[in-house]
RNA sequence: GUCCCCAUCGUCUAGAGGCCUAGGACACCUCCCUUUCACGGAGGCGACCGGGGUUCGAAUCCCCGUGGGGACGCCA
């Protein structure tokens, strides 16, 4: 059977990081199998679903590269589908008006939980044989449930955690239809996995409760369709916030978008978020073309993974070591138009960034770093005052003199200061050390001669002379 | 509270009963390289949650405990 995978958002807001490795593992074993993978907006909460929100997930997804082959599709555009099932399963007697009030319910709930059960519906509207349902009243519109089994239990076998078993007496009958007619989350998922033919359905674990109503579902709907077949089901633990915390909108769950404002590539992210809660062995570094190759269901961590900048950092400094001198410039030429800072033709951006990308972890501070080069550098004070020393005043004064004459090559610009080094008979760094407090501003950097050369000869000198 | 899931270095993980003196990666520390800082190179520190079983043998299987997480909506 041809594998058909699918990655299923609610668009309530950004695709945050744990939605996106959902995704990623979706693709990634539809990619591996030669399969499909579909994208389905799963916007039935239309008090909370909004356009932008649509948007940011379709933008997260295309930022990563993660493409769909299917899609996307919406649930609110399949509503008379639902309808039309929910009716076969109203014929079929699987699911039934339910007129019990919100208050009701609610009264319900509270004392279940006073008396430290589970709270859930206590069947009032439930059809059985020999029993004789209340007269409905007038003034409620009724919400459609679903008739659950009360005996036995369901069973399925987990591809990440393995076998589950969850006896239906603690399922209860829930809701498929609302009041106002539209269908629930819960029976979508059913219908739309379904139709559309899912075999593996790989989600977040905080789903793993609603898996056995979902295969209840589908095996009354299975009686109704003999066509229908359970897909496998994959349920991925969670992304841990650095701070062992639920990932949420205040504990850094924060945007894929949110990354790529900060700096990193898609790459960096990409593989950092495969490693996260699967493993290759020792393999800790690869492509994502080598990621569909391997990537299997077996070797996916059944326990929470906690989410670590420090390694996401250190594969981002890899991937900007790697990546392509052109594509760089230009997105640190962007970053650097930012925040006011207009790269021109020279000082050379590419020379610039050679320079410093083995040192940068994200391409902010890449940015930062080579900033310098095209606007005059804020001086830090205390590297000034421990470096631009009097006694090498004159010493500076008379290198700058030869710096307007020297040929303005790195080799040429080294020899210089080596010779200027030794004339004095001082060390290297006592002559260093100033000129990459005055040129760059601060202590640290690359090698001089090297910032000098791409620098410009008239600008080092300017700044030597301020 | 009830049900479900999970448990190896600080973190991500390898580990399918003997290959484990528990391996790798990030972080951290030391040294080397060096023109400062990085990069790079070489080392180091550092873990099987606890208790019972099963077995000749357990990180691996079973049970209990503990701890963490999730679910219990006319949300998804």
């Amino acid at each position: 059977m041809t594998v058909r995978t699918r990655f299923a958002p609610s668009p309530t807001g950004f695709l945050h990081i744990g939605g996106a490795r959902t995704a990623l593992f979706s693709w990634a074993f539809a990619k591996k199998h030669g399969g499909t993978f579909i994208l389905r907006i799963e916007d039935t909460d239309v008090a909370r679903s909004t356009p932008e929100a649509v948007q940011a997930i379709l933008d997260g997804m295309q930022w990563l590269g993660l493409d769909y082959d299917e899609g996307p599709y919406y649930q609110m555009q399949r509503m008379e589908r639902y309808k039309q099932v929910i009716q076969t399963m109203l014929d079929a007697g699987s699911a039934y008006y339910c007129y019990s009030s919100r208050e009701e319910l609610e009264a319900l709930r509270e004392q279940q939980m006073a008396n430290k059960q589970k709270p859930r519906y206590d069947g009032k509207w439930r059809p059985e044989a020999g029993k004789t349902l209340p007269t409905p009243p007038k003034d409620i519109q009724p919400v459609i449930r679903f008739k659950n089994p009360v005996d036995g239990v369901v069973v399925w076998d987990d591809l990440v955690k393995g076998r589950i078993e969850i006896a239906n007496s603690e399922l209860d009958d829930l809701i498929i239809a609302r009041a106002d007619g539209t269908p629930t989350y819960n029976f979508c998922v059913v219908v739309d996995d379904s139709d559309m033919g899912i075999t593996q359905v790989i989600r977040g674990d905080d789903h793993v409760n609603n898996t056995p109503r979902q295969i209840n579902m589908l095996k009354a709907l299975a009686e109704i369709d003999t066509a229908i077949q359970l897909p496998q089901y994959a349920h991925l633990s969670m992304i841990l916030g650095s701070d062992g915390q639920k990932l949420s909108k205040r504990h850094g769950a924060v945007s894929v978008m949110q990354y790529h404002e900060d700096g990193y590539l898609p790459e960096a992210v990409l593989n950092y978020l495969a490693r996260l809660g699967w493993s290759h062995g020792d393999d800790e570094v690869f492509s994502m073309a080598q990621f569909c190759d391997w990537f299997d269901l077996n070797h996916i961590t059944a326990s929470a993974a906690q989410f670590n900048t420090e390694k996401l950092n250190w594969l981002n400094n890899h991937y900007i070591k790697l990546a392509d001198l052109t594509e760089l410039a230009k997105d640190i030429a962007a970053r650097l138009a930012q925040q006011g800072v207009h790269v021109t033709a020279t000082p050379n951006l590419t020379d610039a960034i050679s320079l410093y990308r083995d040192r940068a972890n994200t391409l902010n501070e890449l940015a930062q770093s080579v900033a310098y080069f095209y606007s005059k550098p804020q001086v830090d004070a205390e590297a000034k005052a421990k470096h631009v020393t009097e006694d090498i005043l004159s010493v500076l004064a008379g290198l700058t003199a030869q710096l307007a004459e020297v040929e303005w090559t790195t080799e040429a610009i080294h020899a210089l200061i080596a010779q200027t080094v030794a004339s004095h008979a001082l060390k290297f760094p006592k002559v260093a050390m100033p000129l990459r407090v005055l040129i760059t501003g601060g202590a640290q950097s690359p090698s001089i001669d090297a910032i000098m050369a791409i620098l410009g000869r008239d600008e080092t000198i300017a700044r030597l002379s301020s």
